[in-house]
Parts: structure tokens; sequence; C-alpha cells
DNA sequence: CCTCTACTTAGATGATTATCGAAATATCGA
DNA sequence: TCGATATTTCGATAATCATCTAAGTAGAGG
């Protein structure tokens, strides 16, 4: 992993709104964004500039599904990220 | 650990340049804020100023020995800190 | 005392960013 | 095609924060 996706996810995971994000994905095979608005009072857009971050840094991936776009973790990513900070 | 610390930990690490801070810390037993002045490229104001959000988050402890300030990271708590993100 | 060095605090500034409402885009079902 | 639902993009706003300079505090040594 190189500092620059290192630094990324590190931002991604300081905001605590796009960290309970990320858990709640991780806590799935895979979720909706829908579903996430059912349960969290975020806004559409907002939700969306946080699901682009946590792309952005590589640690979530997107299908589309019709209307829908499902987000899962990316378990190898996250897991090097935790290495990392371990090297510490 | 409680979530308030567990998101200072996080928004800690997120600056690039307080995460080097805390990885020169952690390379030695102790460091001198002096020390890091004559390394790295910062005011004493900056530095003092990301030093103490690492303190404020529990992950650094200071010593005072006359003039100088001896940093020291505080390993259990960053234990704890990757225990907690492990269970994401 | 005086001054030098180490660090902290205060105040200002500029950059980043979280958030929202509104408009845009896309897909689905009637 | 029309309308409803899902998500994204745009533009604006407000909050946060990294950084600096300058001024303040404190210890060490003359």
């Amino acid at each position: 992993m190189d500092s620059q996706q290192f630094h990324r996810i590190s931002k991604a995971l300081a905001e605590p709104r796009r960290y309970e994000l990320l858990s709640r994905i991780a806590k799935c095979r895979e979720l909706a964004c829908s579903d996430v608005r059912s349960e969290l009072p975020i806004t559409a857009a907002t939700l969306s500039h946080h699901l682009k971050e946590l792309v952005n840094a590589g640690l979530v991936e997107m299908r589309r599904e019709g209307q829908f776009a499902h987000m899962k973790l990316r378990r190898k990513v996250w897991r090097k990220y935790l290495s990392q900070l371990g090297k510490l």
C-alpha cells in the first residue's frame, strides 16, 4: 500500500459519520445506499459524498444494480491498512 | 476505549505530518521536541499544536525535564486502538 | 538580574471539508 | 411516455483546522 492510499484511508476514517457508514458496510456482505438512508439521518447528497471518499480511498467498492448502488468493503485493502498501522 | 477517544485518535492520525511525528516518537523510547525540530521543517508553534492533539488523543505522554519536553508513545493505548479497529 | 533556549499561547489567515437544497441523471413500473 | 424512486452533481455556506508570526512563560547558566 502506497503512502497516498494510506493517508486517504486515514482521512476517510477520521470522520465519525463516515466511520459509522464503513462500519455498517463491513457488517453486511453488501449494503444499499437506500438502506443506510432509512436508518441514519443523512441526506442523499451527504451520503453520496462520504461514499465517494470511501471509494476513492479504495476501501469500498460499488456495484450498480438497477436503481440501487450496493457497497461492499474491500477486506483485503482493509487488512493491508491494519497491517501498515501495526508497523508503527 | 470509549468512542470519543477512538475518534480523537483517528483524527490525530489523519494528518500526514502528525502521523510522521507519531511515527518518529514510536521509533524511540523518548523523543524531544527540539530533536524533531532539527530534523523536520516545522515551526515550534505548529509542532506544539500537533503534539497537543496527540496528547489529547491519549496517544502520547509528555515529560518535562528542565527546558525540554520528552514525548513517548503510550503503547497500551495504541494497541487498544488497533484492536478496536480490527473489530470493524 | 539578564539572556538564551525551549516550548506554549494567542490571534490571524487560508485551505479543506461536511453539509444541505436544488437540479440533474438514471432506472423502473404503470 | 410519465411519474416515482435512487443516486450524483453543483453551488453555497459554515465549521474545522493547519500554519504562521508575534508575544508569553519558564528553566539554565552566566
